[in-house]
DNA sequence: TGACATT
């Protein structure tokens, strides 16, 4: 089995021009014309405010006159090769404006490239043309998908007006939900959550510019109708905040499939006590384990992600309580701000199991049992961008021929780096663990002990004849003290019905059973 | 449950 991690820099690269009068950006909603661009439009009858979604105009929200010019605007930008740094995209986007401050994000762990950005031009207008111009409107080398080009998360508010869309047929697109939309408002973002394959999942997201507007769309279309092929009515309802898609998918796959993240599928009693171990997790899972993580996973693991001090070496800042009380989970769980990208999010699904209906099992049920979260961490955000983006684009690799984008020159490809070829570490070095979930690989194993240090090999043992886990395992760190670090926080960690047994691995002169 | 780097 194959891991792959980049052993670079560490660092975030930044590259950043100077600009003045740059400091009120990130605060304001941005005009955005995000989405879908049907063609034809002049089909279907329109509303007067649905034309004012093609235009960089909101009626909600007005900026402060005189402010425009240099309210710069904080770009996403997704679907970048993971080849391409800061130099490589700079007269991509140079052509636009001048850039303040392109910044390729780099998983702050392992270095690697995330296949995002964030860019900054001087000016606001800049901004507006980038992504106009280039939102899914190329694909760059390498990559199965558009560039992304909207705001950063950072830059947009309101998730109160993002609809979530269920029961759709399959065969419907972008422009079908847009025209089912549009008479309710002005529609900034409309997406069809598509599988890898690009097949639809039969949900789409669709933004609205205000609250109201969504609203209506609701009250109108919610249960109105049921579509060829669906199992039951047109659901429309607000997207579920990250809180609610935690929780939600915290029960689905503790109850479908068992989980690839403890943290997840735990009861948030354990939650937070490992929350903060996750950090680091999170950060690896979603740069490195793209083509294996679900979305599901993505998801929260982005949010602990940014929860908490972080404690670099992996060693837990505090003693850990493996099975303790009923704390509940840390309240900043639920700051973090849905993404706006919602068409990367979908090509990192893979391995999701659906429901009877057909539907994902992750995105079928969404329901708004919840208040809506209160605060948004521009941070939180990002982090969450960046696991999705890592998600997605680790599900095309890099290609055996890489053509040469925009005119530069291809740095070398990540580090593909084979595990395993050390098996046992030192003594002390070395774990027994027991009461896996049936589902956990070798992947999944290192995934979950990564946290604590670096993980020299991890293996799950099979049953030769089914091709079964037999639920234990080992994991090699290079250090003792990782080691006694993973025991303290992972034995009597409990995964769905079980509780991880996690011990040092007997000596191989001991043969005392237990 | 079942039990320490296998086939």
């Amino acid at each position: 089995m194959l891991y792959i991690f980049s052993l670079s820099s560490t660092h975030t690269h930044i590259f950043r021009t100077a600009c003045p009068n740059t400091g009120s950006r990130g605060t304001g909603a941005y005009p955005a014309t995000q989405g879908v661009r049907p063609e034809g439009e002049g089909d279907t009858p329109r509303t007067g405010r649905q034309s004012v979604a093609r235009h960089p105009k909101r009626d909600s929200n007005p900026r402060p006159t005189g402010e425009q010019d240099c309210d710069a605007i904080k770009l996403f930008i997704g679907q970048i090769p993971r080849n391409l740094e800061e130099k490589d995209l700079k007269p991509l986007f140079e052509q636009f404006g001048k850039i303040h401050e392109l910044t390729v994000l780099k998983d702050r762990y392992t270095g690697m490239h995330k296949g995002c950005a964030f860019l900054t031009y001087c000016a606001r207008e800049s901004a507006i043309k980038a992504q106009n111009a280039l939102h899914e409107q190329k694909t760059l080398p390498g990559m199965t998908r558009p560039i992304q080009v909207k705001p950063a998360d950072s830059e947009s508010r309101g998730e109160d007006r993002k609809l979530f869309v269920g029961m759709l047929n399959k065969q419907q697109t972008e422009e079908d939900v847009y025209r089912l939309f549009e008479p309710y408002g002005v529609i900034e973002e409309c997406t069809v959550l598509r599988g890898p394959d690009g097949n639809s999942k039969g949900c789409a997201f669709v933004k609205f510019s205000t609250h109201t507007e969504a609203q209506s769309a609701i009250s109108a279309l919610h249960g109105s109708q049921t579509m060829p092929g669906a199992s039951s009515s047109l659901v429309v309802k607000f997207a579920d905040t990250d809180k609610e898609r935690t929780i939600r998918r915290m029960q689905q796959m503790v109850g479908q499939f068992g989980i690839f993240n403890p943290a997840i599928a735990l009861p948030f009693s354990t939650y937070s006590t490992y929350a903060h171990l996750m950090q680091q997790q999170a950060a690896i899972m979603a740069a490195t384990h793209g083509g294996y993580l679900t979305p599901s996973v993505a998801f929260p693991a982005a949010q602990i992600h940014q929860m908490g001090a972080l404690n670099i070496n992996g060693l837990p800042p505090t003693p850990m309580t493996p099975v303790s009380g009923l704390s509940s989970p840390p309240a900043n769980i639920a700051t973090s701000a849905v993404p706006s990208i919602v068409t990367p999010i979908v090509n990192g699904f893979t391995g999701i199991p659906h429901q009877p209906n057909g539907h994902p099992a992750v995105e079928a049920v969404y329901t708004n049992g919840l208040p809506p979260y209160s605060a948004q961490s521009p941070t939180a955000a990002d982090t969450l961008q960046q696991a999705f983006t890592g998600v997605q684009q680790y599900t095309a690799i890099y290609p055996a021929t890489t053509l040469t984008p925009i005119g530069q020159t291809l740095p070398q490809p990540p580090q593909v780096i084979q595990q395993q070829q050390q098996r046992e570490g030192p003594e002390g070095c070395n774990l027994f663990i027991y009461h896996l979930p049936q589902e956990f690989g070798d992947n999944e194993l290192m995934q979950m002990f990564l946290p604590f240090g670096t993980v020299i090999s991890s293996k799950v043992f099979m049953d030769r004849a089914t091709n079964q886990s037999k639920c234990f395992g080992f994991v090699s760190f290079d250090n003792p003290a990782s080691a006694q670090a993973a025991i303290q926080a992972m034995n009597g960690f409990q995964i769905g019905m079980k509780r991880l047994k996690v011990q040092l691995k007997r000596p191989k002169d001991a043969s005392r059973p237990y």
